[in-house]
DNA sequence: TAGATTGTTAATCGATTAACAATC
DNA sequence: TAGATTGTTAATCGATTAACAATC
């Protein structure tokens, strides 16, 4: 069995993967964990250490290969298998979400949208229907369901992830305002927040304000 | 000077917020760090910890009287005083967030958008009118602007948020994918960095996978 | 080769958990 | 009062940083 690699080490992998993904663009084809740690604003141990958890990309007296690096780096987050996803409310936020075309390009596509109301059922967004939700469970039986965006009031996200749950869907990507209930740690969750994120900025502009 | 707070902390006080919102909408009137650490599924010590950083809001032998520690709470948020926001970029996501309601119950007020398409120039969302990029600079002279929303392209985020920053604003919600340079940590940045959430669901999906 | 820079071990720092005296 | 539970100190755990031998 592998060794567990902590979050913390996660949470920084798909910002190396930007940092590369720019140098690329910029041509510059190799970097020292020093250069990388000083565009960065972390320390070169940090990047080096992070790094290594996956294995020995760099080469000493060289530093790493961008091209090389960002590709090892896509293939550890999983950017080169596509993931189907189905947005689960077609509201603001969802639409939002459907209309991301960028994300098509690290693998993950978005094949179908519900919602109850009926003024959007049957309209598409880039291709994308909006399906009744009461086909919901069709649709996960007939289809690859990878992952599943909750974009919907807090009841109604509760609700319709014990039915994904039971479907077999183990993957949520959570936008409501509420914890998806993981018990024996069987489910992948990933929340969005936002209004936790506003409530942080809000905290860290008062103590600014009082330092 | 107050000693400094971790923003490991700060990251869970919005939750604990939630957490005894949903308390007093179901009538709780007082619960103990043991009983909200089941719920919660944190350590009832990791509680008693973060809440003692701002104060004893407790009492021995009772616990926390849940309506006071959600008001206290609040205030240490800053959820008592009105922040003003403006929405850099109103497409997608900009007007999502435009549309969400809860968002002023917790002070927070969406007061304009702003775009460079002369299509959505004009047009307003819930009655939040969005302007003309050009008059960024006029309204943001003539009215207080507590945070700015940067929900546009890369590029043309960092060239708002300089501008921005030029005519003082101090607080960014950032959802471009790019980093805003805070060299001498003068700024408050919240990052909502969509795609690197959706890559750390990726990664722990394939991690499972394997095991 | 000499210089640069990695990979990795050791040291430090900070965050979490445990324990318990204080006290309601 | 006895029982419950906090506030807080001490112990543990994990993450970050420093240091340097290995090596390209």
């Amino acid at each position: 069995m592998d060794k567990e690699i902590s979050q913390a080490v996660i949470r920084r992998m798909p910002r190396y993967y930007r940092y590369l993904g720019d140098l690329i663009d910029k041509g510059v084809e190799r970097i020292s964990s020093y250069d990388l740690s000083v565009m960065m604003h972390v320390t070169a141990s940090q990047i080096r250490q992070d790094l290594n958890n996956f294995g020995g990309f760099g080469q000493q007296g060289y530093g790493y290969n961008v091209k090389y690096l960002y590709e090892e780096i896509g293939k550890i987050l999983g950017l080169n298998i596509v993931h189907n996803i189905i947005i689960i409310g077609a509201g603001n936020v969802g639409q939002a979400i459907a209309n991301y075309v960028n994300f098509e390009r690290v693998g993950f596509n978005i094949i179908a949208l519900f919602d109850v109301n009926p003024d959007l059922i049957g309209k598409s967004i880039r291709g994308i229907e909006i399906h009744d939700y009461n086909e919901l469970e069709e649709f996960v039986k007939n289809n690859k369901v990878d992952i599943a965006a909750l974009t919907l009031p807090k009841n109604a996200a509760v609700e319709s992830s014990s039915k994904l749950i039971e479907l077999g869907v183990k993957a949520f990507w959570n936008f409501a305002n509420v914890d998806i209930e993981n018990e024996d740690n069987s489910l992948i969750v990933e929340n969005v927040h936002l209004s936790e994120s506003l409530m942080r900025l809000s905290y860290n502009i008062i103590r600014q304000d009082k330092a």
